[in-house]
DNA sequence: TCAAAAGTGTTAAACGTACACCCATGA
DNA sequence: TCATGGGTGTACGTTTAACACTTTTGA
């Protein structure tokens, strides 16, 4: 008894312009020429799952070292016109400078997403729904923003992912209670302002929040 | 081209003197003879993956109409010593009453787990890190009780899935103050001593609970 | 000196946590 | 009347949420 194929699919978020953004494909070939979708594509016969995406992303994103998480596995046996394929999908987080992915790939903002390949629609808002629900209890949307970023860029990354804005004093006294972040004692100057002092998350220090049962809601 | 083969397995808990309880199967064959392991089998050409996973809890088990929900994708190519399957995990829930099921079949006390098959254990141990994790801000907990149950049923659902012992004034004065139990205006008389008043869980009180951000953590 | 973003504290309400005794029942 | 489990309230500390002005800078 042979099985059916399954493929892996990912989203892959960054912020682009205070702005959630997705990594789509333009697709050339049937079905759904012309049509966007997720970067994707099938498993190899001894390949990990997560194996997989990381493979793909570099293939068709030339994309290197991403953050990287099982999302749901969709298995609809109409998913797919040419036969049944079940995708075991992912969420991918990217920090805002990586550089722009090869030709028929493109970041497109969440909120203007055009009609998407497969179930790739339902993929995208699932991802949305749980990246939403993780980063208010885990230290994911680091993982948005380059290594030494500012407190104003931390508050802009959850307000892209929330969809909502934040209390600038409450959010800041929140996320420095929390201490895991490393202040590195310079600061960015851009524009005719005062210039913005600059952190790094420390991972070595989330552990003991996660113990005290602290959470990291806004 | 040709994929792998897929199945689907599940862990089904229940609650046994106050204890979670997980349903294993013996092995009667290679490989893994004579070893336990997790209700699973593959998945059918056209077949969802949630069908399938019903299908086999009625087929092995003779379990029908429980609480089922997507858990995680295991695909390590080594996971399976006759060839690559990957296995799209689920998570089960019935309430006490339900029959013991047929011959090879027995619930296990989740403390005291034999060796299993396959990576089951490592499932297993997932499906429980879960469970703890949903049951403090969703209703699942109500799918390991009877229709109807007392206060104390349901906290001694909660202190067996989390492990720990709870308060018991703290813990009637949270779960009464979410408005989701129907006081039943009666009572069930169980030996010498007072009366525990019965309750039911109504489901569509529970939407309000989300959306007021209110969570369930105990 | 102006515009622009950075940075900062207080108060009131809600929530979580610790804790001990009376009630209703059947034996 | 006793043993058993059911049922209840208060006080304190912590967390959240609402809210506006001063600082630093370059143009």
């Amino acid at each position: 008894m042979t099985g059916c194929r399954v493929s892996v699919d990912t989203v892959l978020f960054r912020l682009g312009l205070a702005r959630l953004q997705v990594l789509l494909l333009r697709r050339l070939r049937p079905p759904f020429a012309g049509w966007s979708s997720l970067p994707g594509g099938l498993l190899h016969p001894r390949e990990e799952l997560q194996a997989a995406a990381v493979r793909i992303l570099r293939q068709r994103a030339g994309l290197d070292d991403v953050y990287l998480e099982q999302l749901f596995t969709f298995g609809d046996p109409a998913r797919d016109p040419r036969g049944r394929v079940i995708t075991v999908a992912h969420i991918a987080l990217v920090p805002p400078a990586t550089p722009l992915p090869a030709g028929d790939a493109s970041w497109t903002p969440l909120h203007a997403l055009p009609r998407l390949a497969f179930d790739h629609r339902r993929i995208v808002d699932y991802a949305l729904q749980r990246l939403r629900g993780k980063i208010e209890y885990s230290p994911v949307g680091f993982r948005l923003l380059p290594e030494e970023f500012t407190l104003t860029e931390v508050q802009e990354a959850y307000e892209a992912v929330l969809g909502r804005v934040l209390d600038k004093r409450n959010f800041r006294k929140k996320l420095l209670s929390l201490k895991v972040l490393r202040p590195l004692g310079r600061a960015r100057k851009v524009g005719a302002h005062r210039p913005a002092r600059l952190y790094r998350f420390e991972e070595s220090r989330w552990e003991g929040v996660r113990d005290k049962g602290n959470v990291f809601v806004f």
